[in-house]
DNA sequence: GGGGTCATGTAATAGGTTACATGATTCT
DNA sequence: AGAATCATGTAACCTATTACATGACCCC
């Protein structure tokens, strides 16, 4: 993302289309949406217009005339550059190849739930579990419906995918539920005395301590991993 | 993110940090670093002192006092208010019970993904297989050393969370080479085709290659070389 | 006395989204 | 006739990141 001069995947959407040929924006628009991308990647076509100009101003795509039917507004069509389609390829394969770290909000949750009572959580956590349930359900509906057309699968692995990440997640979150009302998770007690009414200012989140420590008021020191400075 | 006033994660953290007590800005800051709570969450501690400055506004916390060692700057002390709570609780809750559709890049690289020749693609993804390889192990290691302090499982579920999706990414992407590889995928061969320097035009997903005509899957390799600095 | 880090802030910039504005054509 | 949709664009806005700027204190 800071390397790269355009971020924005509607960008990459863009230089896909063009690849394939000539086009004006709102034609990428519409084969896009016919395709579905905006399924597996965050698209706003609203932005269309801006991009294509950060695009053209870029080098990586050109106009390449500007048609008019009757009386109707003129109608840009664009083509990609030869420096285009090297940012699409190279784009493209970091992709696939690199995995970026990536935050979910999910993640964020789990990493200060014990910001909230045990039996709360659980809760929580299981009102989730039907949530993706209900998304699986719908996904695998979506599925049956385009099997019926012949899609090959080649065109829709973004769609197994998503099925896999929200079965696996699924399984996690239904086993963190077993682990809570079970008593079985590690920490268990510690967590829901914080919480035990006696010591309603003191809530939690992640504590820090480390063996014999002594929790006086500065322990900023203890914990120094302090492994990087991912920058 | 729409609903919410404030949608940056940094904002959570900070209301977790007040739950626990009153701090200032800076206090915050190192509390959650010694927790390697940035690990998790998606945290600028640049941008720490606008947010609070936005959480003030918006009357979720406000400034306790300000203290003054020697002569230091100013430190302002915040606390969290009544609305602050509610605003954390009602975050945190849906953090957990709600799953959110969040895109990631693999996800688009795998929708553009027949704009790339077949066996390109195969090397890219088998790359891909080996970073998550490393990526796991360090996991694994990072793991294993905070298991040597007695940190309960509870405070570290978001990181078994963690290794688990890689996990299945893993699979997925090996799984997705074999098939490649071995010639089951479904379009296959149509896919390729689409690569074989005829017929640009009939390409339904993602691309042909125009322009010159056979360049050879030698240019990812390339290209794939020079993209080894993080920024 | 020099480097690090404690501690706070401000200003500029980037990046993208939203809302607005326009007008023709086609469908019902 | 009226609605939808084709088709384009601009301007305001928001949010967050980056860079800058300051100065005290602490340890070697």
């Amino acid at each position: 993302m800071s390397k790269r001069k355009i971020g924005n995947p509607l960008a990459l959407v863009v230089l896909a289309c063009l690849i394939e040929r000539p086009m004006h924006p709102y034609e990428m628009a519409t084969t896009m949406r016919s395709r579905a991308k905006h399924e597996s990647i965050k698209l706003n076509y609203g932005s269309l217009y801006t991009v294509v100009q950060s695009l053209e101003r870029l080098g990586l795509i050109e106009a390449h005339e500007t048609e008019r039917e009757g009386k109707r507004p003129e109608r840009t069509v664009y083509t990609i550059t030869d420096a285009g389609r090297m940012e699409y390829v190279d784009w493209l394969s970091e992709l696939l190849s690199t995995p970026e770290r990536e935050y979910t909000t999910f993640e964020a949750g789990l990493a200060l739930l014990p910001g909230l009572p045990p039996d709360d959580v659980a809760d929580l956590l299981e009102q989730r579990c039907r949530n993706l349930e209900i998304t699986l359900a719908q996904l695998r509906a979506a599925d049956a419906a385009v099997s019926l057309q012949e899609v090959p699968k080649v065109f829709r692995v973004e769609f197994d995918f998503r099925v896999l990440r929200t079965e696996a997640e699924l399984a996690f979150t239904a086993n963190l539920v077993g682990e809570i009302c079970s008593g079985s998770l590690g920490g268990l007690d510690e967590w829901r005395s914080f919480h035990a009414e006696s010591s309603p200012e003191t809530a939690p989140l992640g504590a820090a301590r480390a063996g014999p420590a002594k929790p006086g008021r500065r322990n900023t020191a203890e914990r120094s991993t302090e492994r990087d400075k991912d920058k």
